[in-house]
DNA sequence: AAATTTTTTGCAACCGGTTGCAATTTTTTT
DNA sequence: AAAAAAATTGCAACCGGTTGCAAAAAATTT
């Protein structure tokens, strides 16, 4: 069906090897065969199949994505600067859905398969060892919202966690609040145990006084919702720290919904700023995650690996910031 | 590096051939032989390589899903479904991102030289001759969220647009609107041309008065605010039909920026249910698409053509349905 | 112009599988 | 038990490229 080298050699008048050579980069051609082979090329329609050349060069161009995380709007970006990205620099994105299923093995397997160049393994919601089991398997990966090991053997890209959490408590004592509470995404999640420490370590050291803490069951509306109308016993709330905007934001309505008003009576800080954050119904005050430079470095540093395989593993965080809107009370400049 | 045929083969002391037919259903092997080459394929950690298997049966086992809008959450539920759909039936996704570019050939070239199985163009906002493109090279494609053509030549799995828009103005007349407005999509595709044609037809038919026509830019809640805005000079509107659920809310905040009610002041109908419909702050009455029959469809035809490219072109529409929240007026019972 | 160096070219083997065909083995029929 | 039919097996060619190597051609040096 598709036209083959052999077929552009033979109108061209020249060997097998010399149109493969001018469609490989790097390699020795001369300017007359060169125009020959692109002649005959153009005029068959040839393309070099990319899958014979994997075979030959036992390099695909293929990158595997895996995440488990299809339902947070977050993760749009996440689609749309991969595959971008990917594209931008001659790589293809090959998706994997990891939904509910998190042995390892499986998708070691299946992308060992498929001979993926690397891998990017999109989450924080799996233990670390997900990652370095494609390591193990001697597949470049790139631990994108992974954990921050001092002892790390596997390339990671994302924020500082703890930093974050820390930092919550501290937005928190400059607006005035004392009584605050915790609204943690997953509690599995390591993203979540990291923040949490942050978030309780500063606190207890500014003072503020912790008077709930609970956490939803998955990165959901719904389930931030629920968590929250069960938090909500304790009336003595002030404010409370989202991991995540959507569970923020389901928990802004539950505390709505009991007919509190924000952020006069209880205010809100989120995670991640996600578009729906800038929408006037919610107005969300909360911390963003440079999403676009850690997909940028992910796919940076997965690109260097398939060109440098035993490059040492790096660590790249990058920092966050408050974006502020309405959800919480402006800062305090009473003194204290 | 990897475990090949061969080595199998020689520790199984059968042929390559022997190995290779135990691995591929449908060949014929002695249970005896079975036995010995899966012994030793597990002792060897042997898996065949798909990408020499490509080669050899010029099947690759992947389907390109090539999209251009990746800010919709209602693409989260696209990417999720097509993933996970694909992976059960053994494909994979190989994924496109469109963004801005929207010449055929460049993509056609692309996913021809990776030799996947079938194409799925999910857009609506892609010229019908994007989707053709791939037919004519040959290449089984199916176009989702497609526009119907009576005289079809690719697979088209979607709805039935100008139905939908008929729809929405049925609902405003149960409802007892008089005065309505159409806040449409990118007005180049063809589904925003689509409602707003079944959308007039019916309005006058049952004569509503649509008293303004207006197009967001693009799927955000910004272009959505931005064109209510406008909208907004003709103070007499009394329900507003928005091609999309993100505009929708937009558009939504920009009403009640301006001091109106919803619905008391001003009715909204939106398109899609994306999750956000249902929060509190919006409770959006929205036309649900069934995105999940519609993936499922897709991929359900897709594979059908690797196995049989001769099929002939089909188009599958699936029905909508209204979601009744709280952005419109009960159903009027007063009698008319 | 001959000798040397550099560049270009084609040959042939290889990447890791599949598959048509003929030979062999096993099973069924008589 | 022999003959016929069916199932299994291995050989070898093939899928469509790449690449090391030696020969040939071109460019440079003497």
């Amino acid at each position: 069906m598709a036209v083959t080298l052999k077929e552009v050699a033979e109108r061209a008048g020249v060997s097998r090897s010399a149109v493969s050579r001018t469609f490989t980069d790097g390699a020795s051609v001369s300017a007359k065969t060169r125009e020959k082979v692109e002649k005959a090329a153009k005029a068959l329609g040839y393309k070099p199949s990319l899958i014979a050349r994997s075979l030959a060069t036992n390099r695909t161009k293929l990158i595997g994505l895996v995440a488990n995380n299809f339902q947070n709007p977050a993760f749009l970006d996440v689609f749309d600067l991969f595959t971008s990205e990917l594209q931008k620099r001659g790589f293809r994105p090959l998706l994997v859905n990891l939904s509910g299923d998190t042995s390892p093995k499986k998708f070691v397997e299946l992308l060992r398969q498929y001979s993926v160049d690397g891998v990017i393994v999109a989450t924080s919601t799996l233990p670390t060892s997900f990652a370095n089991a494609f390591q193990t398997a001697g597949i470049p990966v790139i631990h994108t919202f992974g954990k921050y090991q001092a002892n790390a053997n596997v390339h990671v890209v994302g924020i500082d966690n703890e930093h974050c959490g820390s930092m919550a408590a501290r937005t928190f004592k400059e607006r005035g609040y004392r009584k605050v509470a915790l609204l943690g995404g997953p509690e599995s999640a390591t993203s979540t145990k990291d923040r949490v420490v942050g978030f309780l370590r500063t606190a207890k050291e500014l003072e503020l006084d912790v008077v709930a803490k609970g956490f939803a069951e998955n990165y959901t509306y719904k389930a931030g919702r629920e968590a929250m109308s069960e938090l909500l016993a304790d009336a003595s709330i002030e404010a409370v720290f989202c991991g995540d905007d959507l569970i923020c934001m389901g928990a802004m309505d539950a505390v709505r919904a009991a007919g509190k008003k924000i952020p006069e009576e209880i205010g809100f800080l989120g995670f991640n700023d996600i578009a729906m954050a800038g929408w006037d119904a919610y107005s969300l005050t909360t911390i963003r995650q440079p999403i676009r430079d850690i997909i940028m470095s992910s796919v940076e540093l997965v690109v260097g690996m398939v060109e440098n395989p035993d490059r040492s593993p790096e660590i790249r965080l990058f920092p966050c910031t408050i974006v502020d809107r309405g959800s919480l009370k402006p800062v305090d400049r009473s003194g204290n």
